[in-house]
DNA sequence: CACCGGTGGTTCAGTGATTGAACCGGAACG
DNA sequence: CGTTCCGGTTCAATCACTGAACCACCGGTG
């Protein structure tokens, strides 16, 4: 999307949310960070996204306060999720759930669960155990019945991502 | 998005749900869709897209099944949304309520309601009255607290759109 | 200090998509 | 007939994305 002319109507969210994460690469950006990933290198090679393209999208979302531009303990730059990327949880889900339903016959491919007891996440992310709508941090991520394995993983990090875990854990 | 090469993940349900609805205009084109609007010419008037944009956006949505192609008694066409289409709505929905979350200081600008009994409806969908989540073509949508009323209506089809009225109601 | 690998980031030409404005053609109307 | 409405197309100009090479910094190591 341009910077310059954007959607315009001054009266309608999803709009104004499309101009912020609804450009290429920026939604799968935020996906791989509620995975965990948190460095440049990484998300470069789990998205096959141009280096260039993927500096770009890191720093608009960064301006928006989507991510955060951390420097760790170690010297080492790790973007993070802010409290309002993680409000974006939601429309990740929706958005994951309506793939699942239309494009992946087995089941979703990407199995939702709460860490805490173990119950299934329903659509609206509520765990079917204890009925409570599930915070990010406490939601587990795995693969699910519509998971496509494609022999060992080729890279440390997808392996790592093709694992079951806890959204928000670094890497 | 290119159509040649894609997202490629094949085990992300969000990657292959973006390259249907993640181009520019695509998830604006289904919002419109959710708020009646058929026609070729109020899409683009609604929009602003230029033509050549909108008329492939529409092309490539009927192709996927979001939208279905129709000429009605009068020979006039319309764009409908098809069950798969309706199924976007609480993708559309979270992505609305994160931009009234970050972006409307005055609160929503669109205030959903059920339309049977009155009750708003939670960011779950949920009716706040009879506690259902509420079917698509049962929710009312009005001007919301944050709404910026910007003088009388410019064009008699933002003038039906900005009045009380259910979702997928056709203008 | 010279060298080295890892990492975040930049540069740049080539390609493809988006834009806006003008144009096309059929159908309904007078 | 001439006009208007409407879905759709054409086209040149612009803009964004891509891929590959290059750069700069940093912390070791010899």
């Amino acid at each position: 999307m341009a910077l310059p002319s954007t959607y315009a109507d001054p009266n309608c969210s999803l709009a104004r949310a499309l101009e912020i994460v609804g450009e290429r690469w920026s939604l799968l950006i935020v996906r791989d960070a509620f995975y965990g990933v948190r460095r440049f290198g990484d998300f470069a090679t789990q998205l096959g996204i141009p280096r260039a393209s993927l500096n770009s999208r890191l720093k608009s979302l960064v301006e928006e306060g989507v991510l955060a531009r951390e420097t760790d303990a170690g010297g080492a730059i790790e973007y993070q999720l802010t409290d309002k990327g993680v409000a974006l949880w939601p429309a990740v889900r929706a958005l994951m759930a309506w793939g699942d339903e239309f494009y992946s016959p087995n089941g979703a491919k990407r199995a939702l669960r709460h860490d805490q007891d173990g119950g299934p996440l329903d659509a609206g992310g509520r765990c079917a155990t204890c009925g409570a709508v599930i915070p990010v941090p406490e939601i587990q991520i795995a693969p699910g019945p519509g998971f496509e394995a494609s022999g060992p993983a080729k890279d440390p990090v997808s392996a790592v991502l093709n694992t079951p875990r806890r959204l928000l854990q670094p890497i």
